[in-house]
DNA sequence: GCCGTTTTCGGCCCGACTGTTTTCAGTCG
């Protein structure tokens, strides 16, 4: 069990103890057990091993440490399976339509029998809905749309694909004369991988002619709820969007409640209460009286705390963190060097050698390191070794020719199915930096997986892991490895492990990163790029690296050239 | 079910919007 499949079945007792009618609070603290076995920089299965107390965790307590460690050693909780066989599995699949709650959930199935989306269409269409107390016929069309277009909404959406959203969305806010200031909060905004929805705050004087504005968008297929302080549509892509309006004084305090993460504000304004204080979206308060909260540095001022960085705002440990004064300077934009992985026209890339060069001189690099494909990813149309040797000399007369940036002389090498890799040793030891991958046999055991890439890190020549588990966001899961036996493997062997900066990759995932950095591994932040334009996708993987808490000094492309030579010595 | 500078019981973040209610429950973030 990894605490990833932990934290889901928790969840799942939650919901199901939730419909049960269970008391509220200990629904809650389910949860957030989940969140904590989830946000984890170390698998529960490990910390098993070593006799560590998992009561020791936040939010969990001697009951659930119990649970969480028959969970991990069984796979399943008597708990669970109990709760179960109380309540039928279909009806967690109704939570999953707005409008319907656990409260809901349980009329439903109690007076109707309802115990899935089907039934429930079924009814909803026989007007059966309706003639339930508290079930009205507006709700009733509301359930009945949701339900037949369920499929439709099931993903979040990725960073990338946000962002364009946003960025069409907030220029068209702009044009509003009501609106001063304007931005996306959210998950967006601490950089999470998939955003569920965007969040945007405004601030302005005339909040109702704003929220006229704003529901008036071309991009708006509905209105799921429009108040003069908030509103809710749904974009024709799918996407929902909640837009916040609150008066400029209460800037600081409405950033920090809309940026969350829920969990965060939580914590924070549990502080805030222990001090007699409390936070909302306006600001502080002492009783009545409003403490100025402009900024989101005197919000958490006011509990004692330093700003927070959004990306690590997810009650992960960064309140102890910042209470104890050890909050991560995280590594920026500006502190990277270079790029480690990407493609020409020599293999599947769109641009050639000195365009990406050129490229990577104006975004400020010192060096770059060129990683086409191997020769067996024929697909790629991959390198032989002759085609290999002959680029190192057009790089040889590249670095002759241009000034203030060197081109590494490298390759995306292959590793193969028994972790051998797909250039011989004489081939590898001409590179200036040696990047590997797995691009087959993806269906391989954890073990296999996991031998095959310990195999890879073996040979002496082998510089960078590069996005490690191959997943796909919203695609494909990825291989099953064993991620912190390929960390420890990494960090005995001087290998690095890659932050793929690719935004459907995104691949060491953040609580990854977050593992790398206890285990001590160097992480490379690399775009993968295929075209010039890809190289700026780079912030995606300082995103990344910043929700795993990464400092400039946890990641190998901030370093200088002689640096970087250095540290590729194994 | 968790937790403790109101500490082993009695709290648990705080508010907006909707619909169905006629003062509030349910849901959501």
């Amino acid at each position: 069990m990894q605490n990833a499949d932990i934290a889901r079945l928790l969840n799942r007792l939650a919901d199901l103890l939730e419909i049960e009618g269970a008391n509220a609070f200990r629904v809650r603290a389910y949860r957030s057990a989940a969140q904590s076995v989830e946000g984890l920089a170390r698998s529960i299965t490990d910390m098993l091993a070593k006799e560590e107390d998992l009561a020791a965790l936040p939010g969990i307590g001697k009951d659930l440490a119990e649970k969480i460690a028959t969970l991990a050693n069984t796979g399943t909780l008597p708990a669970l399976s109990e709760a179960e066989q109380r309540t039928p599995r279909g009806l967690l699949e109704l939570l999953r339509i707005s409008q319907l709650g656990p409260k809901r959930v349980k009329t439903l199935h109690d007076q109707l029998g309802i115990d899935s989306i089907e039934a429930l269409r079924k009814a909803a269409r026989e007007g059966k809905v309706s003639a339930l107390s508290s079930f009205g016929k507006k709700t009733e069309e509301k359930i009945l749309a949701e339900a037949e277009r369920i499929d439709e909404r099931e993903q979040r959406t990725r960073l990338d694909e946000a962002g364009q959203a946003a960025d069409v969305l907030v220029a068209y806010m702009q044009q509003f004369d009501g609106v001063n200031r304007i931005t996306v909060a959210g998950s967006y905004r601490r950089g999470r991988e998939t955003v569920g929805d965007l969040d945007i705050l405004v601030t302005c004087n005339n909040d109702q002619a704003v929220m006229d504005h704003f529901v008036a968008y071309d991009g708006v297929a509905d209105v799921v709820s429009q108040g003069h302080t908030r509103a809710t549509v749904h974009l024709h892509s799918g996407l929902q969007v909640d837009l916040r309006a609150v008066a400029d004084e209460s800037y600081g305090a409405a950033l920090h409640y809309f940026t969350g993460s829920q969990a965060h504000n939580v914590s924070v304004r549990k502080m805030a209460a222990a001090k007699g204080l409390k936070i909302n979206e306006y600001g502080v308060f002492k009783g009545d009286e409003q403490i100025t909260a402009r900024s989101e540095e005197e919000v958490f001022a006011q509990v004692g705390l330093p700003w927070i960085a959004p990306e690590l705002r997810e009650n992960r440990g960064e309140i102890e963190a910042a209470q104890q004064g050890k909050l991560p300077r995280l590594v920026t934009r500006d502190d990277i060097r270079g790029d480690l992985h990407m493609h020409t026209t020599a293999s599947d890339g769109k641009a050639s050698l000195r365009e990406m060069a050129e490229a990577a001189q104006r975004l400020g690099y010192e060096y770059i390191a060129i990683t086409d494909h191997s020769q067996r990813l024929t697909v790629a149309n991959g390198l032989d070794i002759k085609r290999l040797r002959q680029q190192m000399e057009e790089i040889d007369a590249l670095n002759a020719e241009l000034t203030g940036i060197t081109l590494l002389k490298s390759s995306e090498v292959d590793i193969l199915e028994d972790g051998s890799l797909d250039f011989p040793d004489e081939v590898l030891r001409e590179l200036d930096i040696c990047i590997c991958s797995v691009h087959s046999k993806f269906e391989l055991s954890r073990a296999r997986q996991t031998e095959r890439v310990l195999r890879a890190m073996d040979n002496p020549y082998v510089n960078l892991i590069a996005h490690p588990t191959g997943r796909i966001i919203n695609g494909r899961e990825g291989y099953q490895l064993d991620i912190e036996a390929v960390l420890q493997g990494a960090r005995t062997r001087g290998v690095h492990l890659e932050i793929n900066a690719q935004p459907k990759r995104l691949d060491l995932r953040d609580i990854h990163v977050r593992m790398a950095k206890e285990v001590g591994v160097l992480l490379s932040i690399d775009t993968d790029a295929h075209s010039v334009a890809q190289l700026d996708n780079i912030g995606l993987g300082v995103s990344q690296a910043r929700r795993g808490w990464l400092e400039k000094n946890d990641v190998l492309n901030t370093r200088t050239l002689a640096q970087l030579r250095k540290a590729l010595k194994r």
